[in-house]
DNA sequence: CTCTATATATAGCCGAGCGATATATTGAAT
DNA sequence: ATTCAATATATCGCTCGGCTATATATAGAG
């Protein structure tokens, strides 16, 4: 039950989610989509023809930035936020954070809320 | 400043918004977006061409119904919704509080806040 | 040797949000 | 009367992002 978030859902939150996990260290492709999965508790499955078009969007937009990697027997992609990427996130997680008020605001004005059983 | 909510943040929870607002009383498309803009402090200003597509979509999936009324003068379209769409709003609903729950979270994780001044 | 997991990439489809445009009416200001 | 803004709905066509499917390659387990 409470299978994954729609698509849709999603949408508009992906860069925000990518550029929040690239705030902490450097992953590449694979491990931010394995980090995303594991914090959202199993929600978020990101396909890799999501991920990785995304990610080569952020770098095309100049917020992240790669470097090839296969010193560890794996070839791996790692990318790291560029300053224009931590304050595209800034911006985007205070964006973030007064969508879900209004949508919260929203839903609570309009939504009765089942009583608690008994 | 902090003008309107990009488009793309809106994407997968605008159907939530206008079944919410349809939750409280029929309404019919123009006070829709009204209601929505004034309840979201002006950063909600859906445009014709997005507000009216949706709502047929939403009537074509059985979720809303309408009915004409120009007993008033004014030409309008009124919409309720229908069992479905209560079902679905309520799941919608739910769905959404748990995403933003997982949002909150992940930007809780990697963001980190800015000290306060002094 | 096979199968799974790891690791990245892209073509092509689909659907939503939007700008532009169209139509029609009301009421206020000139 | 006429002009203009607000009200009220509708649709075409564009764009862009997420996804499925597909492809490639390697590591490690059995």
């Amino acid at each position: 039950m409470t299978e994954k978030f729609e698509s849709d859902l999603l949408r508009g939150s992906l860069d925000l989610m990518v550029l929040s996990v690239l705030a902490d260290e450097s992953q590449y492709g694979y491990s931010i989509q394995k980090r995303l999965n594991v914090a959202s508790l199993g929600k978020v499955k990101l396909p890799a023809g999501t991920l990785y078009p995304l990610l080569h969007r952020l770098e095309s937009d100049k917020l992240i930035k790669s470097k090839w990697d296969d010193s560890t027997g794996r070839k791996r992609k790692w990318y790291e936020l560029t300053a224009k990427g931590k304050k595209r996130l800034s911006a985007q997680a205070s964006q973030w954070q007064q969508y879900a008020a209004c949508m919260t605001s929203l839903i609570g004005n309009f939504v009765s809320k089942p009583e608690p059983s008994g």
